[in-house]
DNA sequence: ATCCGGATCC
DNA sequence: GGATCAGGAT
């Protein structure tokens, strides 16, 4: 039924390769010198889509404003979204926190540890719950981001149209025995920095439609302004922002668990 | 298949 | 200016 895909030699040559040279030229992260799952976890969330080298100073005030999972499951939504303001996709926050308040209710703050109990969580996906796995629990998982799947993909020359199927029997293949940790943040440095997506030439998995002018940023407006207005009505921000679409857009922001509307007043929900 | 921020790199 | 960025939910 499995096939082996790679031989012994392309394994070892392979770790060899990725090791050595992160031994050399690998970063230095705050979040890789803790194996605190909770500290794992609010890493993971923020570097979701986000250049890694921009999560360090949003990292180190997050924890230490929320210190503890206990600390943050009991965090004001505002509290943590004014953290949170700059880093972009603000709903990741709200899941964060909504994640912390699960888990001190339902394991009285035991960190899960199984990727089912972690996939769960909303806001944990496939990702997410093995990079949990891998940097906190050194668990021999499978954790594909858009790094290491290039690097995959680079160095043992596989087609960029590989199934998700396949590149994940072979991603679990090559992890070394007893290092999943050090060999994930290997293959995601040597991504990031050998062989990165200008270089090797290959597509992105996620793209983004335009940025400039769309409703995602005036809704990153919006936020901004009521995070220092407390609260707006809903006449000042048509007035303010004149865009057409602007009940949809505070609709969308409610059903995210962002905003709330009580008598056409508009505040961050708390 | 689309939506969700905003900065950083060329 | 455009592509990319330690993705996830619907």
């Amino acid at each position: 039924m499995n096939r082996k895909v790679l031989n012994e030699k392309t394994i070892k040559d392979f770790q060899i390769k990725i090791l050595s040279w992160y031994k050399i030229n690998k970063r230095d992260f705050p979040w890789r010198k803790t194996t605190d799952p909770y500290f794992i976890l609010v890493s993971e969330v923020m570097l979701q889509q986000t250049q890694a080298k921009r999560v360090v100073p949003y990292y180190e005030k997050f924890v230490k404003k929320f210190p503890t999972i206990n600390d943050l499951a009991d965090a004001k939504n505002s509290e943590v979204l004014l953290v949170w303001s700059g880093l972009g996709f603000n709903n990741r926050a709200i899941r964060l926190k909504e994640i912390a308040k699960t888990i001190q209710l339902n394991n009285g703050a035991a960190f899960p540890e199984k990727i089912d109990e972690l996939l769960a969580l909303k806001g944990i996906g496939n990702y997410t719950a093995a990079a949990i796995a891998a940097f906190a629990f050194n668990k021999k998982t499978v954790v594909i981001d858009t790094n290491i799947r290039r690097v995959l993909i680079h160095e043992l020359h596989l087609s960029e149209n590989i199934s998700q199927k396949l590149l994940s029997e072979i991603a679990l293949s090559v992890i070394p025995n007893g290092k999943s940790r050090i060999w994930h943040n290997a293959l995601m440095d040597y991504g990031a920095m050998a062989a990165t997506a200008r270089l090797t030439n290959i597509k992105s998995k996620s793209k983004q439609s335009t940025f400039k002018g769309s409703e995602r940023e005036v809704r990153g407006k919006i936020l901004k302004l009521l995070l220092d207005e407390k609260k707006l009505t809903k006449a000042k921000l048509a007035e303010l922002f004149l865009h057409e679409n602007l009940e949809e857009i505070i609709r969308k922001m409610k059903t995210d668990g962002l905003v709330e509307e009580r008598r056409g007043l508009i505040t961050i929900i708390n």
